[in-house]
DNA sequence: ATATTACCGTAACACTTGTTATTCTAATCT
DNA sequence: AGATTAGAATAACAAGTGTTACGGTAATAT
C-alpha cells in the first residue's frame, strides 16, 4: 500500500547533532543535513515540521549529551564541586562547539545553566549537601563561587586564552574549595 | 573637475560599530549598513575593498572602546584586580555584544584577553605590581585565580544565568583576594 | 500482477548574503 | 556655461538560506 521510509527521524537527528559537535550549531542548514544524510532536504520536512523544530531536537540532545557526558566522567575530585567543575571543564575543552550552544547561546528555549546542571538527578544539590556534611556554613554561597571560579575557565579554554589539564583543574578547585 | 563624496569613511565605521553595540556582530552587513547610513552600499566598497576590511575596522574599535571604558571606570576597588575586575563585569553587563566580540568570538584577527586587558598601558602589569608591593608572595598567580572568577563572573551575566550589581561585585572580589 | 499511496528527488520560489557592472549625478576646472 | 570625472544609486550575479510544489518510485494490499 505504502512505500517504506529509507531515511528516518534518527538518521536526521543523530546526523544533525553530530554536525553541531564538529561543525558547530550554525552549520546545521537543512541542504548541509541532507548532504551528510544523502539524501534530499525533503525527508527532513517530513519528520520535522521545519527547521526549528529540529534545532529544538538537536539542543534537547545535547543537554543529554552533557549529562551523560557528566555521568561517566571519572569522580576523582575530593571536594564539593570539583567533581562538577572538573567534568564541566573538560567539557568545554573536548565539546566546544557543544558547550557553546548549552552554556553561551541565545536560544529562546535555552535553558538555565542550572537547570542543566542540576538535572534529574540534583547533582547540584547532592553537592551542596556534600558540603554542608563536610561542615561548610554557607554551602550555597560556596557554590556560587565556586560555580564563577568553574564557569570562568571552562570559557577561557573556548577561545585559547587559558587551557588547563585535568589534573590542573583538580589542584585548583581543591585549592579554591579550601580557600572558602 | 570631480564630485565631492557624501558618505565618509566615518559614518560607514561608526554606524557599522553601532549597530554591533545595538544588534551584535552578526547583523553588521552591507546592506544594513547602508540602509543606517542613509545610502547605497556602493559607499562601502568605495572605502574599503570588502567587508571583512570593515569587520576588522569594527573590531579594533570595539579593543578600543573597551580600554576607553576602563580607563573612564570608577575606580572604587580596594584591593589589586578589584577595578579592573568590575570594570569588565560592568561591560560584559552593559555591552553584551561588544564582549561577545572582544572576548567570546573565534574570528582570526583576534586578540588574546590578556593583550586587550594589558592595552597600551599595561594595566594587567600595573595591578600585578600593585599586589606585589601590597605583600603578594606570588602575583601572577594571584592575577590568574582572580581572573578566572571575574571572567566567570562576566560571561554569567551574558546569559542572564547570574547578574551582579557593581556593589555585590566589589564585595565578592574583595573576599577572593582577601582568600588567596 | 496490479493498483494504491507514502516517500523522496528535482526543481523552484522568495529571501538574504557579498560583490560588481552600469548608469546617472553633481562638483569642479576650464 | 560646459566638459570632465569621481561618487553614488540601481540593478544584477552568484551563492546561500528555509520552504514548498510536483512528479517519479517503490513497497504493500488486493
Amino acid at each position: 500500500m505504502a512505500r517504506k521510509e529509507s531515511v528516518t527521524m534518527q538518521d536526521i537527528l543523530e546526523n544533525a547533532f553530530a554536525m553541531t559537535r564538529e561543525e558547530g550549531f550554525a552549520n546545521v542548514t537543512a541542504r548541509k543535513v541532507a548532504a551528510r544524510v544523502g539524501c534530499s532536504t525533503q525527508p527532513i520536512f517530513r519528520v520535522y515540521k521545519n527547521m526549528e523544530e529540529l534545532w529544538g531536537e538537536v539542543y534537547e540532545k545535547a543537554v543529554l549529551f552533557f549529562q551523560d557526558y557528566y555521568d561517566l566522567f571519572p569522580r576523582t575530585g575530593t571536594v564539593p564541586f570539583s567533581n562538577l567543575g572538573m567534568a564541566y571543564i573538560a567539557f568545554a575543552r573536548e565539546e566546544k562547539n557543544l558547550f557553546r550552544l548549552l552554556f553561551l547561546s541565545e536560544l529562546p528555549e535555552k535553558k538555565s545553566l542550572y537547570e542543566i546542571l542540576n538535572g534529574e538527578k540534583g547533582n547540584v544539590l547532592f553537592e551542596i549537601n556534600k558540603a554542608s556534611a563536610m561542615g561548610c556554613s554557607n554551602p550555597q554561597g560556596m557554590f556560587m563561587r565556586m560555580w564563577l571560579f568553574i564557569h570562568g575557565a571552562a570559557c577561557m579554554s573556548l577561545t585559547g586564552d587559558y587551557d588547563l589539564t585535568d589534573a590542573e583543574t583538580k589542584k585548583l578547585l581543591e585549592q579554591e574549595y579550601a580557600n572558602g
